[in-house]
DNA sequence: GCAATGAGCGTC
DNA sequence: ACGCTCATTGCT
């Protein structure tokens, strides 16, 4: 029961002057405050100055604990459950409402599946204020598009029936595997329009700039320019609150965007969209560290609209959706898939098969591989060089006969880090007098650098043809390349950063240094980039090759030359269910100091069919060497439970956080559900 | 026995 | 960072 009580003013004359607002005066605020206790809305009075402008969704000021901080008004109402005495909303901020009532329902909603609190997910789902921006002029809605013709759907017998449910406004959540050389973003831009023709908005979310840019002018094209805008961050903070503000104010149907646009108040939202969900760029990297797959998701649930999760491979996690009955898949006939993919040839680590050729011999090329890229360089094609990214420790083979160096204690794989002598991965245990077992080469080479100097030696072995390379620098994507010049041409490029171009062959010289990762994901990880690259060649039928350099019978090779990403996925979630991981089971991972995690497990309140694993070193942070070893040393204990169990898991995570803020524990103890690298 | 002072705590 | 509670202190 709430009675107003006129305020005694002390210290404050001047404040006894307000009156509570005649209907709906108290406010229900998300106060934005880091403390994870405080994780719930707070009621203040609205004076009745402000009545008019203390609208849901509103930016506001408020006394909390004495001091003015920032909130968001969820919600007007009648009377407050709070027994005490409430305080005055201070101020509005803007009367523009930028927490709609839909996002401020998936933020809450997304905080308690991430074991996190409302406020930090509104941070990320609505853009610093501009105010000059937020005065400019609304522009008007755009006439609705036609809904658009999309023939390139037809090439997959469930795509016509999609179109024809978003057309209708009827949900339809999907699953899509992209053909090998598909136009997708002129094929996402089809679903987006046809979305907009039937009134509705579409959300288009991508893993990076480069595909963000390519959906973007896609849509353009098929709706007109005003049809579409792009959220991004990196485009200036007026234009990125102008463009996000046409989101909100229903001025613009279509938005397409990286991580953060998961969260856009596209209005009617009836289409969403996530490209490549296997890529850890869709994996946010602040608290409470939701996927955009997760906020989609959660959005589909709550707003009503499709999702589509579309991409050349296919996650466990979207298996998982496919295998619920959640979603359905739009896949191509197998004969359809054959003749769009190109021929895929796998040729072992230690082949020594060389080619005939003496400039292919003297560059220690594989006859494979040169041969591949002979015929694609004669045919006038470009051809794409796949090398490892940086940032791999690379490992270490026998110069001469390159056989895989090991450990003599243990049979760990040898490596060398940085400025140090060759030491094992496993125990540690020092090399200095290396005979190699097989043919006795006492010289070690690297094999990751050894890739990067197959790529020149490429070169070597094609003199008079170009060479360029894209990716690879340590600039963060500033130096990939968009384009190549026409013709032949080699290229050399790290995933993800191939230039767009139809390939004639395309060489995978990436594949150990994949494969090795200690990554429960690294087989997905692996195919998902060996199918981004493939999938630019031409197919088989016009010349089309691909060699991947790994031994043919791992699985994620297999997949690869029979262009199965289906199978791969069903496989996948097969066997992570086996193991009890993520996504058949729910992980959490709970990183903090070693003595701090040792105690959380009794400090718990854990669901049914829970488990503790570890403590393990948090992955990532190398024990034993290096600067970040001694006090700012941390542990990971995880815990697993059974599916079912996820929103308690998180709920229990949530409790043990709340308690921690509330004894003002300043030992923090990072909380990641279903963290995205699990060694 | 009780006011004056200060530390701790919740936060509307 | 404010205002509340509650414990301690010091004086009558």
């Amino acid at each position: 029961m709430f009675w107003y009580t006129r305020q005694v003013s002390v210290g404050r004359p001047r404040r006894g002057q307000r009156s509570p607002a005649a209907v709906l005066p108290v406010a229900q605020v998300c106060v934005d405050t880091p403390l994870a206790h405080l994780d719930r809305p707070f009621d203040y009075l609205v004076p009745a100055e402000l009545d008019a402008r203390a609208v849901p969704g509103v930016r506001v000021r408020v006394r909390f604990a004495g001091r003015l901080v920032d909130g968001w008004l969820l919600e007007r109402a009648e009377r407050s459950d709070h027994p005490g005495q409430l305080a005055w909303l201070e101020r509005v901020v803007s009367a523009e409402p930028v927490l709609s009532p839909q996002i401020a329902a998936l933020a809450r909603a997304v905080a308690d599946r991430c074991a996190g609190t409302m406020s930090d997910v509104v941070r990320l789902a609505v853009p610093p204020r501009h105010a000059r921006t937020e005065a400019e002029p609304v522009g008007a809605a755009p006439a609705r598009p036609l809904r658009p013709a999309a023939e390139g759907w037809g090439r997959y017998p469930r795509g016509a029936a999609f179109l024809d449910a978003l057309s209708q406004s009827r949900m339809a959540h999907a699953c899509w595997q992209a053909l090998p050389g598909e136009d997708w973003p002129t094929r996402l831009a089809e679903a987006a329009v046809t979305a907009a023709a039937a009134g509705r908005g579409a959300l288009l979310v991508l893993p990076d700039h480069r595909d963000t840019a390519r959906v973007h002018a896609a849509v353009a094209t098929l709706a007109g320019p005003d049809a579409v805008v792009t959220l991004a961050a990196n485009s200036g903070p007026a234009q990125r609150y102008r463009r996000w503000l046409a989101v909100r104010r229903g001025t613009v149907r279509i938005a397409v965007g990286t991580r953060a646009a998961a969260f856009a108040p596209v209005a009617e939202l009836g289409l969403m969209v996530l490209w490549d969900d296997g890529d850890d760029l869709h994996a946010e990297p602040r608290a409470p560290y939701p996927h955009s797959r997760l906020v989609l998701g959660q959005r589909a649930v709550l707003e009503g609209a499709t999702l589509l999760v579309a991409g050349y491979a296919r996650t466990a996690e979207t298996q998982l959706s496919l295998e619920t009955g959640w979603a359905h898949e739009i896949v191509a006939a197998r004969d359809v898939v054959r003749a769009a993919a190109p021929r895929v040839t796998a040729i072992g680590e230690d082949d020594t098969q060389l080619a005939r050729d003496p400039a292919a011999r003297a560059a220690r090329l594989p006859a494979v591989v040169f041969e591949a890229a002979r015929a694609a360089l004669s045919r006038d094609r470009p051809v794409l060089v796949q090398v490892p990214r940086r940032g791999y420790v690379p490992a270490l083979a026998c110069s001469q006969c390159r056989a895989a160096a090991r450990c003599r204690r243990c049979a760990g794989p040898l490596a060398l880090p940085a400025a140090s002598p060759a030491s094992c991965r496993w125990c540690g245990a020092v090399e200095t007098g290396y005979r190699c077992p097989a043919c006795g080469g006492s010289r070690l080479r690297a094999t990751v650098i050894g890739a990067r100097r197959t790529a020149e030696e490429l070169g070597r072995a094609f003199p008079g043809v170009p060479l360029v390379t894209s990716g690879g620098g340590s600039s963060g994507g500033a130096d990939v390349l968009a384009d190549i010049p026409p013709g032949r041409c080699l290229v050399v490029a790290t995933p993800g950063a191939e230039p767009l171009s139809r390939y004639g062959a395309a060489v995978l010289l990436d594949g150990s240094a994949l494969l090795a990762r200690p990554d429960l994901r690294a087989a997905e990880e692996a195919l998902r980039r060996w199918m981004a690259a493939a999938a630019m060649v031409e197919p088989a039928t016009d010349g089309g090759r691909v060699v991947v350099v790994a031994e043919a019978s791992l699985a994620a090779v297999q997949a690869l030359i029979r262009w199965d990403p289906a199978g791969h996925a069903r496989a996948e979630l097969a066997a992570r269910a086996e193991l009890g991981f993520p996504p058949a089971a729910r992980m959490a991972a709970l990183d903090g100091a070693p003595a701090t995690v040792a105690s959380l497990g009794e400090a718990l309140d854990l669901p049914p069919g829970a488990a503790l694993l570890g403590p393990v070193p948090v992955p990532g942070a190398s024990p034993g060497t290096g600067p970040g070893t001694g006090k700012g040393e941390r542990e990971r204990l995880l815990v697993r439970v059974p599916r079912a169990q996820g929103l308690a898991l998180a709920s229990a995570l949530a409790a043990l956080q709340a308690g921690r803020s509330a004894r003002k524990l300043s030992d923090p103890v990072r909380v990641q559900l279903d963290p995205p690298e699990l060694g």
